[in-house]
DNA sequence: AACTATTTATAAGA
DNA sequence: GTCTTATAAATAGTT
C-alpha cells in the first residue's frame, strides 16, 4: 500500500527493512487497538524483531489476554473447540465455498498437479514389501519429482520453497534405509509443524481445513 | 476504510458488530503474518470475542513466541511494551508487564501443555541409529502420543479428525519396520495432498501461508 | 458471501 | 526518526 506494490516476502535491504518493520508494527498495534475499541474485544499482539526486540499490545493487558489464552488450552473444557461439528456439515461447507464450478475447476487443478508433480513416483504403493535395489528406484523416483516440481511452472513462491527446503536436505546420503528414516523423522516435523501452525493462525470454519478434511478421509 | 467513516468507539448493532469483528480480525491476522513474512520478525495475536470464543494467530506459533514473550519479562529485563511513538488510542491500551508469580504460573502451564501434546516423543530425535527394540519403543511413544491428542482438550474438530484418522489405522501391525515404511508413505500422501489442496485453494496472500512459509524455512 | 465506494495504511521520496 | 504523497489495501455499507 504505498507508491509501488511489493512482494510480501523477507525484505532483503537493512534499511527498508527497519522502516517497514517499524511502520507495519504500528499500524499492525493500531488495528489491534481499533478492533479491540470497536468490538469490545480483548486482544493481544506480541511482535519480536528480528533483533529479538520485544514490542507488546495488549487491551486490556497482553498479560491478562495471554493468561486466559493460556488457561484455556490447558483446562479441561473449552466449548469453542470440542469435536462437534459432523462430516456432514464440514461437507456442505466446502461445497458452498467456491459453488459447483469452482470446485469442478479446483479438481482439474489438482488431478493436474498431480500429474505433474508425480514423476512417475506412486505416492500410493506399499513399500513394505521392497527390497534395497527396489528402495534405490523409489529414491530415484523422488529425484524425478524434485526435478518435476523444480520445474512446474505456475508453482508459487511459498509452496516452492516449501519443496525444495525439503526436498534439498538428506538426500544424497549413504543408504535407502537412512534416507527413508530420516525422511520420514523430517514428514513428522514438517506435518506437525503445518499442523500447528494452521491450528493457531485459521478460523476453523477456513476453506482450506475442510479441503484437508475430507482430502484426509479420503486417504485414510 | 468503507463506504463511511466510522467512529472508533463500541459498535453497538450485533449485527453489525459480528461482521466486523469477523472483517477486522481477519484483517489483523493477515497483517501480523504480513509483518513476519516481510521483516522475518516472531509475532503472535491472540483475540477473545465479547462471547468469549478464542482466536489466535502465531508465526512460528503462538506458544512460542508467547512462551518467549514471558520468559524475557520474567528476567528482569525491560521489555518494550510501548513501542516508540503510538497513536494516542494504541498508547492508552499499551501495558505494563505483569508480576512474576503469575508469570512462573504460566509457564508451567506451558510446560504442561507440551508435555501433552509430545506425549514424551522427540520428534527432532535422529532415529537412523535405532534397532529393532527402540523401534518397537519409539512406536510406543507415538502410541502415548495418540493417547495424549485424544485427551487433549484444545484440540479443534478439524485438526483431531485430521490426526484421528491418521493415528487410527496402520497403527497395530506386526514390526516397527513395517509401521515406519508404511507410517512414512502416509506421511507423503498426507503431505502432498495437504500441499496440493493448499496451493489449488487458496490465495497465496493468505495469512497461512506466510505461516507455513516462515515455518519452512525454520525446519530446514 | 460478493461487490464497490471510500477510507486507511504505507512505500518511496524529501 | 518525520513529513509528504501517490498508490495499494482494507473495509463499511450495500445487494
Amino acid at each position: 500500500m504505498g507508491r509501488q506494490k511489493i512482494e510480501i516476502k523477507k525484505i532483503e535491504k537493512k534499511n527498508n527493512l527497519q522502516v517497514t518493520f517499524s511502520k507495519r508494527r504500528t499500524g499492525l498495534f493500531k488495528k489491534a487497538a481499533q478492533l479491540g475499541a470497536l468490538c469490545g474485544a480483548e486482544v493481544a499482539v506480541i511482535v519480536m524483531s528480528p533483533a529479538k526486540n520485544v514490542y507488546a499490545f495488549g487491551n486490556p493487558s497482553a498479560d491478562s489476554v495471554i493468561d486466559r489464552f493460556l488457561a484455556r488450552n490447558s483446562s479441561a473444557s473449552n466449548p469453542k473447540t470440542t469435536p462437534s461439528s459432523p462430516p456432514h456439515d464440514v461437507l456442505h461447507s466446502c461445497e458452498a465455498v467456491g459453488g459447483l464450478e469452482a470446485v469442478k475447476e479446483r479438481e482439474k487443478t489438482v488431478e493436474e498437479s498431480k500429474e505433474v508433480s508425480g514423476g512417475g513416483f506412486r505416492w500410493d504403493e506399499p513399500i513394505d514389501e521392497l527390497g534395497l535395489d527396489e528402495l534405490e528406484q523409489y529414491m530415484a523416483s523422488l529425484e524425478v519429482l524434485k526435478k518435476k516440481v523444480r520445474t512446474r511452472a505456475n508453482e508459487i513462491a511459498m509452496a516452492k520453497r516449501f519443496f525444495f527446503e525439503f526436498l534439498g536436505s538428506g538426500w544424497n546420503c549413504n543408504g535407502a534405509k537412512w534416507s527413508l528414516r530420516a525422511q520420514f523423522n523430517k514428514f513428522c516435523q514438517i506435518l506437525l509443524s503445518v499442523l500447528q501452525t494452521a491450528i493457531s493462525a485459521r478460523e476453523f470454519t477456513d476453506p482450506l481445513f475442510f479441503a484437508l478434511d475430507s482430502r484426509c478421509l479420503v486417504l485414510s
